[in-house]
DNA sequence: TCATTAAATTGTT
DNA sequence: AACAATTTAATGA
């Protein structure tokens, strides 16, 4: 455990030098970026930074004072409420166009969470600095944050009603709903790349259990099973598995 | 570009 | 947990 610490330690000091400008496709994927005025656009891009990151590695830790406000442009992170102590209160799983911090990059606390590679990613990050002048000045990019804060209220609300389920296939099923929130993770689309084993380790349950339950599911019509992914056909059903 | 090989992921017991 | 089957990714001609 001490060795898998000083391994992270060293990965997150050099998250910063492995940074880079981000390319034309990635700043595509980003997607309150579209909302901003010229020059403001013109400025976020300049201070933008992605770094890829390999599975496991951690992006943030509890208690480590906020420095960017993050977004995946492509993979899967974790993102773990931890207690005082180290307990994991909730685990949510974060996927592509999905951004995270604001809450305390707004307050200039300490992060709150761990988030940890669940695979190989590709992470976008814009400086606390940069963030505090859009939020000051633009108007688009303050209803992003506000909204982004609301619909992160309810799945933090919705995980805790899935956490208490003891049905399995209705945990799935809730889980999955929530990685294709439309709003909080518009990369995601209709085809989440997912794979059982990691949909497994962020719902709790075991590989095989997934892939019974994402049987089940794909039954009803509510998903389809791909490789290395799933496919929604019925987000309203899959919502609705009780 | 295509064929071969290795690696990752899934389905099943 | 282990195994076989399947799909993708990587390699090199």
């Amino acid at each position: 455990m001490s060795r898998a610490t000083a391994e992270t330690t060293t990965a997150a000091r050099s998250l910063y030098s492995r940074a880079r400008a981000p390319s034309a496709a990635e700043l595509a994927d980003i997607p309150w970026l579209p909302t901003l005025d010229h020059d403001e656009r013109a400025a976020a891009v300049d201070d933008l930074k992605v770094v890829r990151v390999a599975t496991g590695e951690l992006l943030c830790r509890v208690g480590r004072p906020a420095t960017y406000w993050f977004g995946v442009i492509d993979g899967l992170l974790k993102m773990s409420n931890d207690s005082e102590f180290g307990v994991p209160i909730t685990f949510t799983g974060v996927p592509p166009g999905g951004w995270f911090g604001e809450g305390t990059v707004i307050k200039r606390e300490v992060y709150r969470y761990n988030i940890q590679a669940l695979r190989k990613s590709v992470v976008a990050g814009l400086s606390v600095r940069t963030f505090h002048w859009l939020l000051d000045r633009s108007i688009p990019f303050n209803r992003f944050i506000t909204n982004q804060l609301n619909e992160r209220l309810g799945q933090f609300i919705a995980a805790r009603e899935i956490d208490r389920m003891s049905d399995a296939d209705a945990r799935v099923a809730r889980s999955l709903a929530a990685l294709f929130h439309p709003v909080l993770y518009p990369g995601v689309g209709t085809l989440l790349r997912i794979t059982q084993q990691e949909l497994g380790y962020l719902v709790g349950l075991s590989r095989q259990r997934v892939n019974e339950a994402l049987k089940a599911l794909q039954c009803q019509g509510c998903i389809r099973i791909e490789y290395g992914g799933v496919r929604v056909t019925d987000i309203d059903a899959l919502r609705r598995i009780v």
